[in-house]
DNA sequence: TATATACGGAACTGAGACGTTCCGAAACCA
DNA sequence: TGGTTTCGGAACGTCTCAGTTCCGTATATA
């Protein structure tokens, strides 16, 4: 159902002609419909979003969409499956301490990244419990790939012998994530550089037993 | 809006005559409605959600719905606003230690609450940017509560000496729901008094510097 | 240039839900 | 008991939106 695995007569007609040139055809607007439908689900949410609206944001026409997808469900499910990228975990550089791993992720790009994941995340909530595949789909999307970045930087900080191994890591990988999510779901406050620096230094480092440097490594903000 | 400031011509009716009694009439309804509101609110959404579901499950008219709020919106406002009950604050009693007071909240009937609340929350979470009005609401009865116990336990344990000042005690006071909520909502897991206790024993805790309680303070799970 | 394919756009259908109206029934009041 | 009021229930109007169909057009091939 992805646009990866493209059923037979579609592939083998665009194996033998590969038209993909001039302006458009076949199936190259693929992305930019599935981001127009990532973009309305972030701003309204599941319900509120209509088939329309997509089709408008993504300059087609609502057949165009209905041509490739069967649904509205499962436009949704393969536009949040195709999402992968975006995720910019190439550098993920070594700064030497936990902290300054943590701080390190902190920047512009990857709030706002984050930010619009939990914004699909909500809106995309009351249809998790109804579609499991859904629920499957966005928590490997969207949820997984942050918590695994945490887990990552603390088993870095275990094998440097910064921290044990006796803490509860699998929790407290999870915290920042939960802590965002709530802020912005239902406390609807901004997910900002200093929120997350008081979860770092509030939460996260006092519960492994670290210090939690106040005004230290609080320079550059690179985006 | 709510059952509690009664229009003046329907307060002056109720005091001089005062009919509850019998079996039904006047606004005496109200509350079933109200809960009925809340039950499906929880189990479907606010857009899932019907004002016919409501008024079968109250087992009323819709039109006895619509004789009392002027639109669905208002219905589901009323019902959360009027949802104070239900909060057992009551006992609260003074374990000596912050460890056993946060385990002493963590009893079936609270758990089962606060998951309904989380529940009414998540159901809510599509309107609460649409409505501020009903995001206020929702914050104040279903969140703030919460986050006040946490406040109030760890403002005893300082009073107490038990932890110092100087934690970011209002980060740490909503870490629970926070995670409670994550869970429920994104990963849809089951909050259980075992998750509940790696909150407090592996977050909460080793960020003020207190021992986790392993297998201690255990036993009492009186509902 | 002629043909075939796929696209954008618009009109259309059908279902579901908000909100309204109406009516018979039941309970209260005198 | 008779009048009044409100209730439950059902039918209705209306609107929105999912999904379909149709058509003019633009592009790619020959």
């Amino acid at each position: 159902m992805t646009q990866l695995d493209l059923p037979a007569e579609a592939e083998a007609a665009e194996a033998t002609t590969a038209p993909r040139l001039g302006r458009k055809r076949d199936h190259s607007r693929d992305p930019e419909i599935l981001d127009a439908a990532i973009e309305v689900l972030a701003e309204t949410g599941y319900e509120g979003m209509t088939v329309e609206m997509v089709a408008a944001r993504a300059k087609a026409g609502k057949a165009t969409l209905y041509r490739r997808w069967p649904s509205k469900a499962e436009l949704v499910l393969d536009a949040v499956a195709c999402m992968k990228r975006g995720d910019v975990e190439a550098p993920l550089p070594d700064t030497g301490t936990l902290r300054g791993d943590l701080v390190a992720l902190i920047k512009p790009r990857s709030i706002a990244e984050a930010e619009k994941k939990l914004q699909i995340m909500a809106g995309l909530a009351s249809m998790l419990s109804r579609s499991p595949e859904l629920a499957d789909t966005a928590y490997a999307t969207l949820v997984e790939p942050r918590a695994n970045l945490n887990r990552m930087l603390f088993q870095r900080a275990v094998d440097r012998g910064e921290i044990t191994g006796e803490h509860d890591l699998e929790t407290l990988a999870v915290v920042s994530a939960a802590m965002a999510s709530y802020r912005l779901m239902l406390l609807r406050k901004p997910v900002d550089r200093e929120f997350l620096l008081s979860i770092i230094d509030g939460v996260i480092l006092p519960a492994l037993g670290l210090p939690a440097g106040e005004a230290a490594t609080d320079g550059p903000t690179q985006g």
